[in-house]
DNA sequence: TTGAAAGCGCTACCAA
DNA sequence: TTGGTAGCGCTTTCAA
C-alpha cells in the first residue's frame, strides 16, 4: 500500500505538499496538484484513517452505550443517532453493557484513551460520581434527567403522561393496580417517576407486591404473571412499561381463561394497537437525534426534556 | 495527559521498558514492573488507543452495513453481532446505508484506509463485483448466498420454508396471491427466492399487479393495501414480508370492512402471534452471531446456511 | 509556493 | 533484562 511519501516521491514533491493537496489546503500550485493528485490516482492512494486521527487527535467516533436492544428505549434512541450521524463525519461504535459496571468503566476509559471523542449513555449502572469524573476527557450525554452540569443530559419526561393515565385510571374507578417496571426503585430513575407518581395522583403507596420488576419482554411478563395467576392471586389493572410487555400480560390471561384486566401499555408499539390498549408514547428517537447532536457540539447546555403523550383508548 | 515517555523519565526506565509493561511482555525485572506500574497509577496514565492501532496496523473495529433499522432482518442481526462481540476485543461501528452505492463504496474505501479491519454487509446496493475488488483490503462478509470466494457468506435458507407455505396453500386450495416485497426482484435475492418458489410449486408466474413491492414496515403494508382495496382490488391470499407487515394488511381490511383474506407473515414476531397468523420464522439473529465470526476469523469458509421454518397457525 | 523536520504516542527490532 | 531508535503514516510549524 502506497503512503505519503511513495506520492511525494514519485511526483517530485515533499509530504508536506502532499498533505496540503490531501486535506484540501492554500497554497499549493495548480501544477503540483495536479501532479500530486494524477500520482494518487495511479498509485491508488488512500491516506490512512488512523494516522490522521493520530496526527489530528481525534477520532471522529461516537460510542453509544446500550444495556441490551430488547426495549425500544435502547433500539429507538439508537435510531435516532443512527440517523442523525448518517450526514455527518462521525461514525457510531455500540457498547453492549448489560448494565454491568465494569464494562461501563472500560468504555469510560475509552473516552481517556481517545478511542472515540463522546459516549452517549442510552442508561447506565455505574454512578452519576463516575460519569461526571470521566467529563474531563470527551462529552458525556446521558438519556436521564441530570442536574450535573459536566454531563449533557435529554431524557423522556414522563411525568405529565403518568400523571394523566393516573388520573384516568383514577376517574375510572380503579382501586387496585399492579406495576412492571424493568429495573428496581432505586436503580432506575423511570422507577421512580413511576412510582411517584402514582403515589402523587392516588395519594398513597403502592403495596410491595403489586410491584412487579425485572420485566423486559413480552416472554418476561407473560411467564411473570402465568405464575402470579397460577397462584391465585387477582388483579384489576395493570400499568406496565411497554406494548410488548403489555401484550405478553393480554396472553397470559387469555391463556388461563382468567378475566382480563384492564391493561395499559407504553410506547404506542404495533401489538397495543392491534389489541386497543391504552399506551404512552414516548418520543425516543428524538432523544436520540438530540442526544447525537450533543455529544457533537461542543456547548455545554441545560438537561433536555422531551414530552411524553397518554393515548387512551 | 501523560504519555509513554513521561512515564519512561520519572519511573527512570525507557520508552521500550514501559511498552513491555504495558503489553504484558516477558523479559522485565519485578523492580521495573512495580516502578513502572506506580509511575503509571500515579500519572493516571493510559496507552492512546490509536497510536497502539497505528502501529500495530489494525484497528479492532467492525464496520456493520445496515440500509434501515425498520426490519427484524436488519436489526435482528445486528443484535447478534453485538452479542458476540462484546466478550471480543472487537468493536462494532454502524455503517448506515439506505442502499446508497456511493455511502456503501464510502464505508469500502474506510477498508482500504484502514479504519475498520473487516465489514459486515446485512444487505447491499453495490454490486457483488466490487465488493469482491475490495476483498483485498479487509474480510467482507455478506448475509446473502454468494458464490464468490472472496467474500464470506452466511444467508437464511428460505426455500425450503417457502416450499413448504406455498404447498400448504395450494393444497388449502388458495387460487389467487398477493406477494408483498421490500425491493424489486432484480435487486433482491430475498424477492428472487420467493416468486422463483412460488412459480416452482404453483406452476405458474404471478401476475405482475399482484407483486407489491417497496413494502418495508407496517403503516407501509396498510397504506398500499388500503389504495388497493378502495380501488375495488380482490384478495384471496397475502403472503407478506413480515408478521409486522401483515398486521398492517390486517389493520387495512378491517378499517375498510372487507372480508379478511389469508394472510401469510415472517420473522415470528408478536403480532403475528396475537393475530394467529401463519408465519415463517428466520433465525436472523444467528447470522448475526455466525457473520461476526466470519469477519473475525482468517480462514476462508464455504457460503453458511441457516435454515429457515414455516410455522403455521 | 515549497520543504525540512518535529511532532502525534506507541511498538518492536537489534544491541548491549 | 534493558535501552536506543527506527518505524507506523500523517499534520503542521517554521524557514526559505
Amino acid at each position: 500500500m502506497a503512503n505519503i511519501y511513495d506520492i511525494a516521491k514519485q511526483s517530485g514533491y515533499s509530504v508536506a505538499t502532499v498533505s496540503r493537496v490531501i486535506n484540501g489546503h492554500k497554497h499549493v500550485s495548480k501544477k503540483a496538484q495536479q501532479a500530486i493528485e494524477e500520482t494518487m490516482t495511479r498509485l491508488e492512494f488512500v491516506p490512512n484513517a488512523m494516522a490522521r486521527n493520530l496526527s489530528f487527535g481525534n477520532t471522529y467516533n461516537i460510542g453509544v452505550v446500550l444495556p441490551h436492544t430488547k426495549h425500544p428505549f435502547f433500539t429507538e434512541i439508537l435510531n435516532g443517532i443512527i440517523e442523525r450521524a448518517i450526514s455527518t463525519s462521525y461514525q457510531i461504535v455500540i457498547l453492549p453493557s448489560k448494565y454491568d459496571e465494569d464494562l461501563e468503566l472500560k468504555y469510560l476509559e475509552q473516552l481517556r484513551q481517545k478511542a472515540i471523542d463522546a459516549i452517549i449513555f442510552t442508561s447506565h449502572g455505574i454512578s452519576l460520581e463516575t460519569l461526571a469524573e470521566y467529563s474531563e476527557y470527551g462529552r458525556i450525554v446521558c438519556c436521564e434527567k441530570t442536574n450535573r452540569k459536566e454531563i449533557l443530559s435529554v431524557y423522556p419526561e414522563r411525568e405529565g403522561a403518568y400523571v394523566e393515565v393516573f388520573s384516568w385510571l383514577k376517574e375510572k374507578g380503579i382501586k387496585q393496580m399492579h406495576i412492571l417496571l424493568s429495573r428496581s426503585y432505586d436503580k432506575s430513575t423511570t422507577s421512580q417517576v413511576t412510582i411517584d407518581t402514582f403515589r402523587k395522583v392516588y395519594a398513597e403507596t403502592p403495596h410491595k407486591e403489586e410491584i412487579i420488576t425485572g420485566i423486559i419482554s413480552n416472554v418476561d411478563a407473560k411467564e411473570a404473571m402465568l405464575k402470579r395467576i397460577n397462584a391465585g392471586e387477582k388483579f384489576e389493572c395493570i400499568f406496565s412499561n411497554g406494548d410488548d410487555v403489555a401484550s405478553g400480560v393480554y396472553e397470559a390471561f387469555l391463556e388461563s381463561e382468567q378475566e382480563m384486566p384492564l391493561i395499559i401499555g407504553q410506547e404506542n408499539q404495533i401489538s397495543g394497537r392491534l389489541l386497543g390498549l391504552p399506551t404512552v408514547e414516548h418520543r425516543f428517537k428524538e432523544i436520540g437525534l438530540r442526544a447525537f447532536d450533543l455529544a457533537v457540539m461542543n456547548q455545554p447546555s441545560q438537561p433536555e426534556p422531551i414530552i411524553s403523550t397518554f393515548i387512551p383508548r
